[in-house]
DNA sequence: TCTCGGTCGAGAACACTGTTCTTGACAGTG
DNA sequence: CACTGTCAAGAACAGTGTTCTCGACCGAGA
């Protein structure tokens, strides 16, 4: 059983807490480059940067603490867009879906950035087994798992994996049930790569003035790959 | 008429080069951050950095040139894919262009990182008009659009634009031939959206071990992207 | 040929950065 | 009350991008 905390343990963790809070404000405001722990010192009430170090080992771990919390922060949005689901419209809640997670990315574009744009130099992946990162994809592997079970999933054309991808899947494909066909996960897989590649186009800029209504754009797109990938409005 | 280089212009503009080379090769070994101008000065045989502001104005301006010549490499890889064509098989040449394009990101992590990931902090968008950053959709354009022309178009489900993402995109459609379809140009940003989400989701290293063969998954979901955006392998 | 103007590299300097170490003060505990 | 551990502060080190000034040199015009 966890000890009960001092009181001196609880002010430190609301410090710690404090402190990524106002990292987490400063990145949003003037990106990762931004984020010097000499200002952030100062914004949490410190004169010197060195009593922050008590507190995290160096700015990387803060910065993979704000990657973490940004995870989560998406992973959130995400769960709460897939939950009010009526139970049979299942292209409108990866639609709705998609459009949380765009929601998200587009309010928090630094975040997302960290998240899903270059790695940071001296990130240490702390995923070793079920990391915050795999909350989307295994969301959307739920979707589409959750769409073929109420005969709503039904892939276009030829939706065979053929065996090298199978085989390039093997440690993931054996995990799943054996009711759930290969070309369902990959199907998920696919509407996964094709999300974050329609948000980093748009969050980092690359789409440029291909349009004028990126959410329009978005939405459509989203519709689109959803269809596509076999999700429907309405079970067979 | 261009005036006649003065041979100090052409040792100058050699020069100008020989750094831009040194620092891509500093960004391809140590990544962005490890890129110091002081080092780089070394490299190329200065003593002091400071000489180097004669031939850019900073560390952005150099970083600014590299991400032009990253689109133009991946442009040229891409190109060199597109070019060998039979005339039949469009599902195989937007295949190969995929893997021309996965081929150089793997190879070139960091110059990928550098013109789709988190955009640099200072870096000033030089894209006035067409850009070398358009090169790459504006062939994938090219490839649906010859793909049409040649009834190797077919696609999948109901590819009608909805009149929102329609006018979403009213200054790039409008600018089409008028036989060119409104899908067919969302069919082909759909297809470079694609395409980039899986790079970037491989080579940011977001793709963890979901796979043990990322080549063969990437083959696999290039072809089902293709397939289903309607590029076909013989036309009708 | 000599001289001048312009270009060049070197070096110091400034304002930063992350990080480490030492010092002194404070709070909670025995 | 005294002690012990935690804390913030400050100096210091090794870096960073950038600017400025200073000589030196090279090439072209008189």
């Amino acid at each position: 059983m966890p000890k009960a905390p001092t009181p001196r343990e609880r002010v430190r963790a609301e410090f710690t807490r404090e402190i990524k809070d106002a990292a987490r404000r400063q990145l949003a405001e003037h990106g990762p480059a931004g984020l010097s722990m000499r200002t952030l010192a100062k914004e949490v009430g410190l004169v010197s940067a060195s009593a922050l170090y008590r507190y995290y080992p160096g700015r990387d771990a803060l910065l993979t603490a704000l990657i973490a919390d940004a995870y989560d922060a998406l992973g959130d949005a995400a769960d709460a867009a897939a939950d009010p689901f009526d139970g049979t419209d299942h292209a409108g809640r990866w639609l709705a879906v998609c459009r949380a997670v765009r929601g998200w990315a587009v309010a928090h574009p630094h975040e997302f950035a960290l998240v899903h744009g270059s790695p940071v130099p001296g990130y240490t992946a702390p995923e070793d087994t079920t990391g915050p990162g795999r909350r989307l994809p295994l969301l959307i592997g739920r979707l589409f798992q959750e769409a073929a079970a109420a005969g709503a999933y039904r892939p276009l054309g030829d939706p065979a994996v053929p065996a090298a991808a199978r085989a390039a899947l093997a440690p993931l494909l054996d995990r799943m049930p054996p009711d759930a066909p290969d070309h369902l996960v990959v199907s998920a897989l696919a509407a996964w790569s094709d999300l974050l590649g329609a948000l980093a186009l748009e969050v980092f800029g690359t789409l440029g003035r291909f349009t004028t209504d990126p959410a329009a754009y978005f939405d459509h797109l989203m519709h689109r790959t959803g269809t596509l990938l076999g999700l429907t409005a309405r079970p067979a």
